[in-house]
DNA sequence: CGGTTTAGTTTGCCGGATGAATTTATCTCG
DNA sequence: CGAGATAAATTCATCCGGCAAACTAAACCG
C-alpha cells in the first residue's frame, strides 16, 4: 500500500483549532500585558472583534485562569472599563531543581506569584542519583498536596538539571558536576510523585526566567556559571532548544584550540569554570566564590590576574556564539553574575572587537535579574507555558469534573 | 489617548486567513512531495477533508502554480488518481550573486528546473560597487525581459553577497573581501530593475539550497569556505536568520583567543580561510584553490600539514557551533567542500572529541550537494519561497488582470 | 455486464469570527 | 438634576470555510 507519506503534523487550520488558538492569544494577551487591559483593549491589540474576545474572556474567566479587577476610577466619558488580569492561586507550575550545593522547588501561579517555596542547601557531588531524587520527592510531595488542598490546579513540573537532558526522550545523559550519567529521571520522579515531570538543562529554564523578568520577547545569550558553565540562547522571548534540547553548551566551546594535547584542554569551562579561577587565584579547591571576591576587594594581584584571564576567556566565547546565532545581548548569571563588576568590561571589549556586526548593533553586557534560583522560576514558568500555549487542550486534559 | 499597546502582529485566526494558511499548506504539499500526489492523499497527508483539499487544488491549478499529471497506468481497481505537481515555467524566483570571483543569475520555477542563467567569471575584489551593480542589472535585466515575454510571472528577486546584509532594513553592512561598505545595494538594484531584491548573505542562501538538495527538513551547520568563511545554521529544513539575517558568521569564531596581541588574530578565518592556508602551504598568495589541491594530490608535506591546521581549526570551530546550537550535522561547501577528502577525518575527530552530546548522537560530517553557484539556486528558492508561504497573499499583489 | 474499489465532486450543516445594533455605565454640561 | 455624549460590553444576524456524507466517475475483476 502505498502510505500517504507520514508528513509532520502540518499546521492546517481547521475551524475548531481557530477557537483554541485564538483562546491562547487572548490569555498571553492578558498573562504578557504590563497593563491589565480591557476586553476592548484586547480586541484592538490583536486585532480581533470585540464580540470575538468577549467571549473568549468569558471562557477563560469561567476556567479560572483570568479574573476581572475593579474597574479603575477613570476620569473619563463612557462606561469604565474592566480590567483583566490572569487569575491568582488557581493554576500552579511546579519547578524543581537538583544541583550541585543544593536542591528545591518552587511554585507560581499565572500571577507570577510564588505559592510555596523549599529549598535544602547540600554539597551533591557524586551523590547516589536515587538517593538524590528520593530527597526531592519527599520536598515536592507536600507541595503537591497543599496546592492541591487548597483547590490549586497543577499545570505541571519541570526539572531543572545541572547537565544534558533529552528534552524528547526523557533521560539525563550526563551531568558531569554531579556525577550523574545515563540517569532516568523522569521515570524515577513519576514513580516517585506519579507525575511525569518535564527535564530541563538548568540554564535553560534559568534563561527562562531570565527572559520572563525582562518583558517585551528579549533577545540574549544566558551564561549560567555555577560550577560547570551553561548557557543558553534566547530569541524573542523563546528560548531556543535545538533538536534535543542540548543547545546553549556555552562552557564547551573552545576558545584556545591548540593549549593542550586535548583540545578540549583549552574549553571556556576549562580556562573560566569555578575551579579554574580559584585555582588561577591561589586559593584551595575547596574554597567557595566568597573567597574569591573577597580577594578581589582586596585587590590581590592574583585573584585579579586571573579573573581577568576567565573574562578574556568568556568575552572571546560569548563573542563567538554571537556571530553564530545574531543576539545582541549578553546575560551574565551565576558566579559570572556575581563576578559582574569584574568581568564587564574585558567581555564588553572583546564582544566590541570580535563580533562582526557590533559597529551596527552594539552587544550591550548585563547581569542576571530574575532572583535566587533562577532555574526553579524557570521551571515552574515552563510549566504553567503549557497552560498559556493552548488552554483549551489543557482544559480539556485538566479539567477534573 | 492611552494606545492600545503596539503588540507584535500576533497570529490570531480568522476564517479569512484560514483559508490562505490551507492553500499554502496543499501548495507546500505538492511541491515537497517525493512523489506527485493525488488529491486524495494530499487530503489523508496533510489530515484535511477530501472536499477541501479539492477546492484548495483547483484553486492553485487556476493560479497556474499546479498542474495535473496524466493519471499513472496503476493495476489497481478504482478510478485513477490525478497526480499534481508543481506547474513548470510559470512563476520564477530570480537568485542573483555578486561575489569576489564571479557575478552572475539563475532563474528557477516551482518545478525546480532552470529557466535562465548567466555567469561572468571576474576578479572583482575592491571593484567599485555602483559599476560592479549596473553589470549585474545589465546581466539581469534581459533575463527579466525574457521570462516576462514567456509569460512568466516573476515571484521576487534576492542578491547573494559575501558579506553581511541587513535582512530587515536592506544595506549591505560590510564585504570585507569585495571590500565594500554600507553600500544601498537594495536602492542602487531597485533603481537599475525596478524591482526591490531581497539580498542576503551569500552562505544563507546556499545553505538554503543545500537544504532544498537534501529533502526531508535536515538541521545542518553550512560552512562556506570561499575567499572568506562564512557559514548558516539550517534547523529542520529552515535557515536560522537571527535578528538582522547576520547569523553564521562561522569565519569569526575564535578558535586560538590567546594567539596574537588582538583576539582575532585567532579567528577561524585567520586561520583556515584560503589565503591562511595558501600562505602556510608555502604557495603564492595570488594562486588559486587548485594550485593546493595539485600539491595535495603530490603529497607535498607543507600543504599537507596547512590542511590539516586549518581542519583542525575548522573541527574546533564547527564542534562550538554544535554545542551552541544543537546540530547533528556539518555540510562543507566552498573551499571546504572541495577539500572534503582532506578535512574530512580531522572535522570528525575534533566534533567526536569536543561536542558534549556526541557520546548519544553522533555527527555526521558531508560535502555540499547543491552543485555550483549554491547561493544563486538559494537566492531563486527564496524568492519562490514567499510564493509556497502565502500563495493567496501573493496572487493579490501579483496577479495583473 | 454487474459488482467492487478508489478518486473526485456536490450538498447541506455547523462552528466561529464579524460588524452593526443594542444595552450598560460613566462623565459633562446646561 | 436630567439630557446628551462617550466608551465598554453584549446580542444578533450574517457569512465564510471546513466537514461528513452522499453521489458521480473511472478504473478493475470475475
Amino acid at each position: 500500500m502505498p502510505q500517504p507519506e507520514p508528513r509532520d503534523p502540518s499546521r492546517v487550520a481547521r475551524q475548531a483549532q481557530m477557537r483554541d488558538q485564538n483562546l491562547g492569544v487572548a490569555l498571553r494577551g492578558i498573562v504578557d500585558a504590563a497593563q491589565p487591559p480591557s476586553r476592548a483593549q484586547l480586541a484592538a491589540s490583536e486585532g480581533l472583534a470585540r464580540a470575538t474576545v468577549s467571549g473568549l474572556v468569558d471562557h477563560l474567566i469561567e476556567a479560572r485562569l483570568v479574573r476581572e479587577l475593579e474597574p479603575t476610577q477613570t476620569q473619563r466619558a463612557g462606561r469604565p472599563a474592566v480590567p483583566l488580569a490572569p487569575a491568582r492561586g488557581t493554576v500552579a507550575g511546579i519547578g524543581m531543581e537538583v544541583n550541585v550545593d543544593y536542591l528545591g522547588v518552587r511554585a507560581l501561579d499565572l500571577a507570577g506569584d510564588v505559592l510555596a517555596e523549599h529549598v535544602e542547601l547540600d554539597d551533591l557531588r557524586g551523590a547516589e542519583p536515587a538517593v538524590v531524587l528520593d530527597r526531592l520527592a519527599a520536598l515536592v510531595a507536600p507541595v503537591l498536596d497543599g496546592l492541591r488542598g487548597g483547590g490549586v490546579r497543577v499545570a505541571g513540573t519541570a526539572l531543572a538539571l545541572p547537565g544534558l537532558v533529552d528534552r524528547v526522550t526523557g533521560p539525563l545523559r550526563v551531568a558531569p558536576n554531579l556525577g550523574w550519567r545515563d540517569v532516568d529521571v523522569v521515570g524515577a520522579l513519576s514513580a516517585l510523585t506519579g507525575f511525569p515531570p518535564r527535564v530541563a538543562n538548568e540554564a535553560n529554564l534559568a534563561a527562562r526566567a531570565e527572559a520572563h523578568a525582562r518583558r517585551g520577547s528579549p533577545s540574549f545569550a544566558y551564561v549560567s556559571g555555577e560550577v560547570g558553565i551553561g548557557g543558553a540562547i534566547v530569541l524573542d522571548g523563546e528560548i531556543f532548544p535545538g533538536r534535543h534540547g542540548w543547545s546553549g553548551e556555552i562552557g564547551h566551546i573552545v576558545v584556545d584550540a591548540f593549549r593542550g594535547p586535548r583540545a578540549s584542554d583549552g574549553s571556556l569551562e576549562a580556562l573560566a569554570g569555578q575551579d579554574a579561577m580559584l585555582r588561577a587565584a591561589g586559593l584551595p579547591p575547596t574554597a567557595r566564590l566568597d573567597a574569591l571576591l573577597d580577594a578581589l576587594s582586596a585587590d590581590d594581584p592574583r585573584a585579579t590576574a586571573a579573573v581577568a584571564q576567565a573574562a578574556r576567556a568568556l568575552g572571546v566565547a560569548l563573542a563567538s556564539v554571537a556571530n553564530v546565532v545574531d543576539v545582541g545581548e549578553v546575560v551574565l548569571g551565576g558566579t559570572f553574575g556575581q563576578l559582574f563588576e569584574h568581568v564587564h568590561d574585558e567581555v564588553a571589549a572583546r564582544l566590541d572587537e570580535l563580533v562582526i556586526f557590533a559597529p551596527w548593533s552594539p552587544l550591550e553586557v548585563s547581569p542576571a535579574r530574575a532572583g535566587q534560583y533562577p532555574a526553579m522560576t524557570g521551571g515552574a514558568l515552563a510549566a504553567l507555558n503549557t497552560v498559556l500555549t493552548d488552554p483549551a487542550e489543557w482544559l480539556r486534559t485538566h479539567e477534573t469534573p
